[in-house]
DNA sequence: AAGGGCCTCAACCGCTATAGA
DNA sequence: CTCTATAGCGGTTGAGGCCCT
């Protein structure tokens, strides 16, 4: 089938827009919101694809988008995110006020990316000189699947419980895996608990108790605050993310249910000697 | 001063997801 | 259920500016 193509090509303006053409754009959409961007060119008067006007305006126009350089917490938020999620763009910039996607992608291509190689980091997989010997590979670990496997949780077991909190509890509960291994009497924190509470499977994700009042039995809000921004052990953050990469990649099976993924967690901590096992 | 290489980032392309008829 | 239109996403491109020789 061909592909209906998103305006007629006969016309068509490319190529960077002139001050006249956002006028003419921003004072249509003030007048009569956004939606209809097929139509809307022709409407506003603009030589445009409607595709091309709706990109102008969510990565340029919009008034609320924020322009200028991008802060230390900002560069230190979008590092870690893409630790955790990986090349999702549109999600980073859902956590970062005021930036695209289109943003974020760009400066993390021109900047970020080359900070951490000179810092001696792979940028995709944040992996140092492998001071760990974690080997995702020997796990058939996938690329991402950490930012697809929040969203499943999340949906569920918890579809009111914020994304960001949700990331925030798993990426700070990697450090408190290093803790553990210090002091492997206390694991109550760790992550194959956490994620066997989550994975609960007699709890229905929208009854009062979800996966959100079982985060108040490990984590108070404080903690959960301070684990929010604690990532600084590469190593560690590689674990999880295969952790949850793999369970990315078996999630897509017929049979996929979040307590495979348990128990795929804890055969691997049995494996590799991670002390994350001692819990009911 | 010239020009070649590099860098940045706006814009485009191709694709998937979703809504609604 | 199918089809179409639209929205959204991530990857890529290329114009223009900057820097270095």
């Amino acid at each position: 089938m061909v592909r209906t193509p998103c305006c007629k090509e006969e016309g068509i303006k490319k190529g960077a827009w002139t001050p006249e053409e956002d006028q003419k754009l921003i004072a249509y959409l003030q007048l009569h919101g956004e939606g209809g961007w097929r139509t809307l060119p022709e409407k506003a008067g603009l030589k445009r694809c409607g595709k091309s006007c709706r990109l102008r305006w969510a990565n340029y126009l919009r008034p609320d988008i924020k322009r200028g350089e991008f802060t230390p917490e900002e560069d230190d938020a979008i590092i870690k995110l893409h630790a955790l999620m990986g090349n999702k763009w549109a999600a980073i910039a859902n956590s970062l006020a005021g930036r695209t996607d289109n943003d974020i992608k760009n400066y993390w291509n021109t900047n970020l990316k080359k900070r951490l190689k000179q810092k001696g980091l792979d940028p995709i997989t944040y992996k140092p000189n492998n001071p760990t010997g974690f080997e995702p590979a020997n796990h058939k670990l996938g690329s991402s699947g950490s930012a697809r496997l929040l969203n499943r949780v999340a949906k569920k077991y918890a579809v009111d419980v914020n994304r960001d909190l949700l990331t925030g509890i798993i990426i700070g509960n990697s450090t408190i895996i290093a803790d553990d291994s210090q002091n492997s009497s206390d694991t109550e924190h760790s992550t194959s608990t956490l994620l066997k509470t989550v994975a609960k499977p007699s709890v229905p994700a929208t009854s009062p108790g979800s996966f959100s009042d079982d985060l108040d039995v490990f984590f108070s809000n404080e903690e959960i605050s301070d684990m929010y921004m604690n990532v600084d052990n590469v190593g560690l953050m590689e674990e999880l993310k295969g952790i949850l990469s793999y369970a990315g990649d078996i999630k897509d099976s017929p049979e996929y249910n979040v307590s495979d993924e348990m128990e795929f967690l804890d055969s691997w901590n049995e494996e590799d000697g991670l002390d994350l096992e001692n819990c009911s």
